[in-house]
DNA sequence: CTGTGACCTGATACCGGTATCACGCGGAGG
DNA sequence: CCTCCGCGTGATACCGGTATCAGGTCACAG
């Protein structure tokens, strides 16, 4: 086996190309880190050693000696769900541009997951973390403050979390579900069905109590209720209990309760879906229903994609600027690791609501 | 500033652990470490002090010292993208199952920065790579083999490269192609237009040159044009380059290559589709040209979607097991490290062609 | 009472970098 | 001619872990 007494090793090191050149290890390490004195013979004779070996720095070994990693880890609720594999993608371009590579950690929403994610980013010694927390109440932030506390710094993304006093880079869900539910409400509504996901046993019976229920949990859900109650209000329209979709947003789970939606007395004849697999779940329903859109209910969703626009009528959606949510949350925790005063604000990007043919009139009219 | 000079740091190390519980810093490592021999006594106080200064190893300095990182690399064309992400959370869920993490970067399909990652990746000093690399030629696979060469192990997924005697995860394409092409011929269609990708300035007017063109390209664009030529064969359909779109298969780009296609004196009747893109932008095609499917034209794409289910007609896909594909890389690239001998072969998965409602016999019969 | 070995422990030499510092050497100035 | 200084270099002590090893303690057998 004349492979094993290989002379350059695979993997090699500042020593073994200070040797290779003849110089003092120090010399090659100062040659190749690019730090102190090194006469340019020396540098010449130490990088034609380092290029016949084909030698390549241990980031790790630097991180050790050097206490920062260029690292950045990623916390997010699924990486394989669009929405977040947009915002992955512009924490990515940004923070590559800056040096920086990412680390990323799916938690499927479970706060177990999410603290074990955050433990192996400190493991890591990753120099920032951006995440889109599923933790709600002052009790389930201990394993965010205990990366702060080890000098962490974290930006939040997508949700902020109240008991955080953190740079939190959001969109103004508030004001996109109160717009979106106005167009609706300007189109006649009155029986608008809001397809939501806060995991609880059953729709509040009170207004209170759905606010109540709505601080609970994700902040993004809670913004969206607001949002809804909003135009509800403004519009003097009474809040039906009937009419809100209670739990996970799973597609068979929205197809069933948008199903009850149409069929009861005095039926919905508008949606308003906050996410994705809502707005497919109640087209699901539509159909099953033997309903069409514009004509028998209006429809507006969440999350504008290339098929929303090919559908047959086209969908009127709101556009989430994901691909800029991403890249502002890296910018902001990256200014941070650089040494900027963190703001601790929310910085709020604008959605848009992009108008296509889904909002009729209510048949009746 | 009396937080200055905190008594507890924010990231103790072992030494500091052993200070605090008054012993050698080499028993406070074999404690924590989990090797040699520590008394009961002595481990309890050990464990006591850790958990009193909250101390996490620091496992930049572990894989210094062990050489192993237990972290993956991950190439890919484009983390934003579905397909990938899906990818990537196979990836994901498998490795960190098996305690391995993952940092994930883009190439955007260029080679420059296929080529920077993966020296990212040596930096880094991951314990393995998997890449959907947009490499082809002999020439264009230095850098993976340079990774090889330091012992790296490398797993292909989704596209195999030619010149690379690797494992390689992907799926049938070419049957998957054929299979879509014959359930088009079947329904009876014989001018059936095919959205490609490979980026030629131009259709190959022969066969022969434009198989040349296929192998000069990414595989999976290849195995795909070989599948429905296969199929064209097989039924006697001669084959025509106006009927078959080059380039970059971006929505616009389709929009107006379909568009050209069903202008043609005899016209395209039905439309393979080898990816999501190039289905928005047929469909936005057939619209502009005022003609519906299936009833003016047929149509088979590749990668399902809940949208696609939900389109009305709902269409006819090819769905890729995307979950899988991650996975199973995963898999053999986890054992590979683990030490099992690789097999240096194609692990191909079964895509499925879900039958839905967009194909129809061509208007004429 | 000594020899032997099992059981523990701390010292110590790694891993592959960073960063400082002492010192040799040569030239300029007194 | 000696001193001093600056340049350039290698030695060396870090970083925070892993892993080995020498040696001390103690029980028990011979």
């Amino acid at each position: 086996m004349p492979s094993d007494r290989d002379e350059t090793p695979a993997q090699p090191t500042i020593s073994e190309v200070a040797a290779e050149a003849g110089v003092g290890r120090a010399t090659a390490a100062r040659t190749l880190g690019g730090y102190g004195y090194v006469s340019a013979e020396l540098r010449e004779r130490v990088l034609a050693a380092a290029d016949r070996l084909g030698y390549r720095a241990n980031a790790l070994a630097r991180s050790v000696s050097t206490g920062v990693s260029h690292t950045l880890g990623v916390i997010l609720a699924d990486i394989g769900n669009p929405f977040f594999a947009g915002v992955m993608r512009g924490i990515s371009d940004t923070s590559r541009a800056r040096g920086f590579d990412t680390i990323v950690l799916s938690t499927y929403e479970d706060l177990e997951e999410e603290v074990a994610a955050v433990n192996v980013l400190i493991d890591k010694r990753v120099d920032g973390v951006i995440i889109a927390s599923t933790a709600v109440g002052r009790g389930e932030v201990a394993h965010i403050q205990a990366a702060l506390d080890r000098g962490i710094p974290v930006v939040l993304v997508d949700r902020a979390v109240a008991s955080l006093d953190l740079d939190a880079v959001v969109i103004d869900n508030r004001d996109a579900a109160r717009g979106a539910v106005e167009t609706l409400i300007e189109a006649g509504h009155r029986r608008i069905g809001f397809v939501w996901g806060p995991p609880a046993a059953q729709v509040p019976a009170t207004r209170r109590e759905l606010l109540a229920e709505a601080s609970r949990n994700l902040w993004t859900d809670g913004e969206r209720l607001r949002g809804y109650l909003d135009a509800l209000d403004d519009a003097r329209i009474p809040f039906d209990p009937e009419l809100v979709m209670v739990g996970r947003k799973t597609e068979d789970r929205v197809t069933r309760e948008v199903a009850r939606m149409l069929a009861l007395p005095d039926r919905t004849t508008a949606l308003f879906c906050t996410e994705t697999e809502a707005v497919t779940g109640a087209l699901r329903a539509l159909r099953a229903a033997g309903l069409a859109y514009p004509r028998d209910v209006a429809l507006i969703g969440f999350d504008d994609s290339a098929w929303a626009a090919v559908m047959d009528p086209p969908l009127t959606m709101i556009e989430q600027p994901v691909h800029r949510l991403g890249a502002k949350a890296a910018e902001v925790l990256l200014d941070t690791i650089g040494g900027a005063e963190p703001a601790r604000t929310m910085h709020t990007l604008r959605s848009r609501l992009v108008v296509r043919s889904s909002v009729a009139p209510p048949p009746g009219s």
